[in-house]
DNA sequence: TAGATTGTTAATCGATTAACAATC
DNA sequence: TAGATTGTTAATCGATTAACAATC
């Protein structure tokens, strides 16, 4: 996009500030500078300033940042301006919270199928999504251009479906199993580790006591 | 614990260290040297020897690690030792995903009770622990000596069941709604940012086409 | 002993903060 | 215009990598 390597720091970031300005815009707020969104938010006022420049002028000197404007720039670096074809893969308790968060649809994320082995699940209906057999995930995300796979199995068939869904294109996997993933050059992994993040808290219980 | 403090970037390379670890000794392999740990796990030899010896000499020179030791060590550092005492706000998909794992249970993090709002939940069983009246979150909290609250509540609630979860002592929250929590100096919180985490998947998708 | 590999110091790299000229 | 606040450069801080003496 622009011009060179933005940082991992910088990316992890812009979430947070999207949140943040859509609260902003929640209480009428049109008009923010970055030592007031520096109190909110928590990151320091240059750090803020130096983040947004890292993809262009979006503020005005004396003035600030125009809120409204700001939330839809870093929502278009975010890919937010797009709709994404998505998948679930594991249509057990996590697969189906994932399911109905209206919420990742509300931002484009759209759910077009669930996949699972128990048989007892198949034609099942989820948020009014249906649930197919896992033996069809292959030539669904192909002939369906899916973007982007939720994977919610078990720890043992997640790479066997990570395969699987690069073979037919994939191009983002979003990882719940507690396994580091081998994709093809062409996708991107996210990944929540639910236990590594379970591991930190507990050793910032002991440190905070 | 040690000398003064660690930095955030060491702690959370640390439950990584210990899943890889844990996948040395499956495989019944006893020692590793920095050089082919950095193989499998991907940081450098020498950040590797580097954060381990924040904590400690656990090598030998000339020889390496020993597996079982390092992973027992780590373990410790991460307060795996010990068990923690555990409730679920919110009893809904992901809270019954969260309660039914038996991974957590594994390492510790021993679910005592859910909460909900819903009438319709309360008193059901999920992986034999009972959801009860949220109205009894705190009495409950505060006399069992709950140590981690996962929180799975809707965004609206949030910071209202951590303000109860706070006055009652609890020490470790884990959240999972899009929130940033306030919580009392005595507690500390981990954010599972489920939205961030997928806005930031897309980014790379797109920088990865 | 010789070889291997750690523990640790020094060098480098990158990210954050401070400062201020540009400008609305 | 005067005041405010950005955009941007320079300074600082912290984390990673490189190097090597210590030592098993």
């Amino acid at each position: 996009m622009k011009d060179n390597k933005i940082s991992m720091a910088v990316i992890r970031r812009l979430p947070k500030y999207h949140r943040y300005l859509s609260q902003l815009m929640d209480r009428d707020i049109n008009r923010i500078s970055s030592k007031e969104l520096s109190k909110i938010i928590g990151f320091s006022a240059s750090q803020i300033r130096q983040d947004l420049n890292n993809f262009g002028g979006f503020g005005q000197q004396g003035y600030g940042y125009n809120v409204e404007a700001l939330y839809r720039e870093i929502g278009k670096i975010l890919g937010l301006d797009r709709e994404y074809k998505t998948v679930i893969i594991g249509a057990g308790n996590l697969g189906q919270a994932l399911a109905n968060y209206t919420n990742f649809s509300r931002f484009g994320y759209k759910l077009q199928a669930m996949f699972d082995v128990n048989p007892r699940l198949m034609g099942l209906r989820i948020n009014d999504v249906e649930v197919k057999d896992v033996d069809l995930l292959g030539d669904y995300v192909r002939e369906n251009n899916i973007d982007i796979a939720y994977v919610c199995t078990n720890r043992s068939s997640a790479q066997q479906i990570a395969d699987i869904l690069c073979k037919n294109g994939i191009k983002a996997v979003w990882n719940f199993t507690p396994v580091d993933l081998v994709l093809k050059k062409g996708a991107v992994v996210e990944n929540i580790h639910l236990i590594e993040n379970l591991f930190t808290l507990s050793y910032f219980l002991k440190e905070n006591e």
